[in-house]
RNA sequence: GGCGCAUUCGUCUAGGGGUUAGGACACCGCCCUCUCAAGGCGGAAACGGGGGUUCGAGUCCCCCAUGCGCUACCA
């Protein structure tokens, strides 16, 4: 039998990644075994469906390359996809559990269920529902129920939970488990407007959609007793269960948005790469081998496997994720990079640039920035001229004769030829030494002059890419604009 | 409270009876150097505690502690 899994989010809200860590395994896992990645939205609850959130989900996915074999937006044989959609199904197979003596009906309200809890947490007994007080098929007389049911009274049904019985299931990652029916309660499996509970619903749709392997979060590791009694009261085979860790934030709480950011969309807006993150959530959990962290979406499939995936919860280090980015920065092809760089020039009102001079820029930037967009920032400067300038920076590299230098080195760039890097580093530390100077003492000031800033990326480099043009239209700018009055300060401080 | 799951450097992890407990991020130092990075070299840093089992426990068992999850007509 081939394999089939499924990522099944309910649309509450946005892709977060610890449910981009879900389905990236459920979709490795499919894919190592050659089997299907199935999306089922479990929109069961009408009150906290969002609308849109389907489409993000679907969107996020997609941006990272997890791309379904079935799902509402693809289709499939065992549609449709959408729970809200396969309201009859439920309702039918409930109706056999019923007949069945494994589920009974329940006809009590919200304010009797609140007042059962209360007596139950008075009396210091765990809030559980007892079946034998309150108002359902076993205390009813039968011809009331009925009655009940005729009149179209709010109406729950209940799975019936054995009275003293150990139910125990295999979960690949953390072996045998068991709990005894004592602390299991009667779930409530329809409810009274028609909709199923996620447990009703996810057991039929798992069967019917024939899902081999349900790969989820841990915190359904206590309801999994509900949904074995539920396969064997229905008569069917289990699919195989394993639960994976939490991810948590750094005060190892439960992840969430208070901790800055955890969805997708909010890294995708950052400036992470689709395969950084991928990459990056893919390792928080399990390893394919200890000897590197960086792996093509192929290695993870081809070495990924459930039984090797960590018990314990991880936490994010948005450290680790911010150098993994720098490492997809470092080799990913400029000419993409350029392409994907262009819409934040544009955003950040710089004139318009042919992707050849992006992709130099860059080259010369990618190894001093973790993220892309911050090559826009970091080297504003290669796209406009410096508007501010690093004074501090500029004081201690001044000297008495430095305008002189620059009036004369002005003259020696007009004419130097090519205007290439090993041209720029000779011709430039032979002026300096002509006048008995460390080359620093020329290279930190031209540094102020051409970026405004102390740090950048080697001088020459720089140049090169920047043009002749360029430069010396800037030291000219300086000359006659800044250094005037600049100078005369550096004299008297 | 009850039930469940978990516990190796700060973080992600390797390890499945015999290891100087390995790697990566972050941190610190040195080298390189026109700055900042990158890179290279080096450093500090862990088996939660207690009992067993065994010739020998990070590795197996039990207890405790701690953390987390669940305890809805939410998923």
């Amino acid at each position: 039998m081939s394999v089939r899994v499924r990522f099944a989010p309910s649309p509450t809200g946005f892709l977060h990644i610890g449910g981009l860590r879900t389905a990236l395994y459920n979709f490795l896992f499919a894919r190592h075994h050659g089997g299907s990645f199935i999306l089922r939205v479990e929109d069961t609850d009408q009150e906290r469906t969002v609308p849109g959130a389907v489409e993000n989900i679907i969107e996020m996915l997609r941006w990272v390359g997890l791309e379904f074999d079935e799902g509402p937006h693809v289709a499939g044989p065992y549609g449709p996809y959408v729970q809200s959609q396969r309201l009859e199904l439920y309702q039918q197979q409930v109706q056999l559990l019923v007949e069945r003596s494994a589920a009974y009906y329940a006809f009590d309200t919200p304010e009797e269920l609140e007042h059962m809890r209360e007596r139950q947490r008075r009396a210091g007994i765990a809030p559980k529902y007892d079946r034998f007080s309150m108002r359902n098929s076993f205390t009813l007389p039968p011809d009331e129920v009925q009655r009940l049911l005729a009149e179209g009274a709010p109406t729950v049904i209940r799975l019936l939970v054995p009275l003293d019985q150990e139910i125990r299931f295999h979960d690949i990652i953390r072996g045998e488990i068991a709990v005894h029916s004592h602390d299991v309660d009667d779930q409530v499996l329809l409810k009274s407007d028609g909709f199923p509970t996620y447990h009703l619903a996810n057991v039929v749709d798992d069967h019917f959609m024939r899902i081999t392997h349900v790969i989820r979060g841990e915190e359904w590791i206590p309801s999994t007793p509900k949904h074995i009694l539920l396969y064997r009261a229905f008569g069917w085979e289990p699919p195989q269960f394993a639960h994976l860790p939490l991810l948590l934030n750094p005060d190892r709480s439960k992840l969430s948005k208070r901790h800055g950011d955890v969805a997708v969309e909010d890294f995708r807006q950052q400036g992470y790469f689709p395969e950084a993150l991928l990459n990056f959530v893919a390792l928080l959990g399990w390893n394919p081998t200890p000897d590197r962290d960086i792996f093509t979406l192929d290695e993870l499939i081809a070495s990924f496997e459930l039984n090797k995936v960590n018990r314990a919860p991880a936490i994010v280090d948005r450290k680790k994720l911010d150098w993994m980015n720098a490492q997809y920065l470092r080799m990913l092809p400029v000419d993409r990079l350029a392409h994907e760089l262009q819409p934040v020039l544009h955003s950040l009102n710089y004139p318009e640039f042919p992707s050849e001079y992006v992709a130099r820029v860059i080259a010369l930037l990618r190894e001093r920035v973790d993220r892309l967009p911050e090559i826009a920032t970091f080297g504003d400067y290669m796209f406009v001229p410096p508007r501010h300038y690093d004074w501090e920076y500029f004081r201690k590299y001044w000297h008495e004769e430095l305008p002189a230098w620059l009036e004369e080195l002005s003259a020696v760039l007009e004419h130097l030829e090519p205007f290439v890097t090993e041209r720029l580093q000779q011709r430039i530390r032979q002026f300096a030494e002509e006048r008995g100077q460390p080359l620093r003492a020329l290279v930190h000031p031209l540094r102020l002059i051409l970026t405004g800033k102390s740090v950048g990326a080697g001088m020459f480099e720089t140049m090169e890419v920047l043009g002749k043009a360029e430069c010396i239209r800037r030291i000219r700018i300086f000359l006659t604009e800044q250094l005037p009055t600049i100078a005369e300060q550096m004299r008297t401080a």
